[in-house]
DNA sequence: TTGATAGTTGAACATATATTCAACTGTATG
DNA sequence: CATACAGTTGAATATATGTTCAACTATCAA
C-alpha cells in the first residue's frame, strides 16, 4: 500500500501536508535537545531552586534550607541544573555559590511563569 | 540550636538572605503548576508533536505518520497535551484535528527552541 | 445493520529519575 | 597535623512515566 508508512499502524490521510510537515521537521537531535531543557525544568524541586535564585546568588546550605531539604539532594539538583547550562557558580571559600545562567533561562522561567499564573486566574473566574 | 531547621541537615549560613528568600517563595501549588507545564514540555515525542502542529492543524494518523510512529501512543500524548491546555483539537468527520493552543505555549516554545540553537551554535564555535 | 477506518483508553511492562545514605573531597582554622 | 563544616558523588531504592497491546467508541458509507 502506498499510503501505509513502515513504522506506523495507521494510514496517511493528507499526504501533501504530512509531506511538507515532515521536510519543515528539525533534527531529531533537535528536539531531543528542546524537550531535554524543558525535561531540567520540569522538577518542582528545581523550579524551587530557580525561583530561590531568581534575584540573588545562594550557596547549598542556604537553598537547603529555604527548600526544608538535604543539602544532599539540593546539590544534586543543582548538578542537574548546572550541567544544562541553567544555573552557573562560584566557589568562595568553604561555599559555594549558585546563580542563574543567562537571561535565555530568566526569560523563558517567567513567561512560564506568568502563563500558569493567568491560567490559573482564569480558571478561578470560571 | 536556633540555626538548624528542623527537616534540613545543614546550617543555615545567610540568615537574613534565607528568611527573605522564604519569604518570596511562591505558593508550593504555584511552583507545582510550573514544574508540572515544563514537565509537559520535557518529552521528545510530545515537542515533535508541537512542531509538527507549529503551522498547521493535524489529525492524529497524520501526525502518527510524520513521527513514525504508533497512532495511540501519539493519542497518548496528545491527550497529555489537551489535558495541559497546550493542544486543542475539533473533530471534523472521523478525524480529529489537533492545533496548538494559546500564544503563550508558542512563545514559550519558540524562546526555549531559540535559545537551545543558539546554545548549540555557541558550543560548535568554542 | 454491517464493515471499515479514526481515534481513545486502561493495564502491563520497561525505563527513567528523585531522594536517601554513606563515603568522599575541598577549605578554613586551631 | 587534626577537626569541623560545605559541598559532591555513586549506589540503591522507590516512584513516575512512555510505549505497547488489546479492547473499546465514534463516524461514515454501503
Amino acid at each position: 500500500m502506498e499510503n501505509k508508512n513502515l513504522f506506523c499502524d495507521c494510514n496517511i490521510i493528507h499526504k501533501e501536508k504530512v509531506q511538507k510537515t515532515k521536510n519543515n521537521m528539525p533534527l531529531d537531535e533537535t528536539c531531543a535537545d528542546v524537550s531535554n531543557f524543558f525535561k531540567v525544568l520540569g522538577d518542582s524541586t528545581r523550579i524551587k531552586i530557580l525561583f530561590a535564585l531568581d534575584n540573588n546568588e545562594m550557596c547549598v546550605c542556604d537553598i537547603a534550607n529555604v527548600l526544608g531539604m538535604t543539602k544532599s539532594s539540593i546539590s544534586h539538583q543543582l548538578s542537574t541544573l548546572r550541567l544544562n547550562n541553567i544555573v552557573k557558580c562560584r566557589r568562595d571559600g568553604k561555599e559555594v555559590y549558585y546563580s542563574l545562567d543567562d537571561d535565555h533561562v530568566r526569560e523563558v522561567f517567567e513567561v512560564a511563569t506568568r502563563h500558569v499564573i493567568e491560567r490559573s486566574e482564569e480558571n478561578e473566574e470560571v
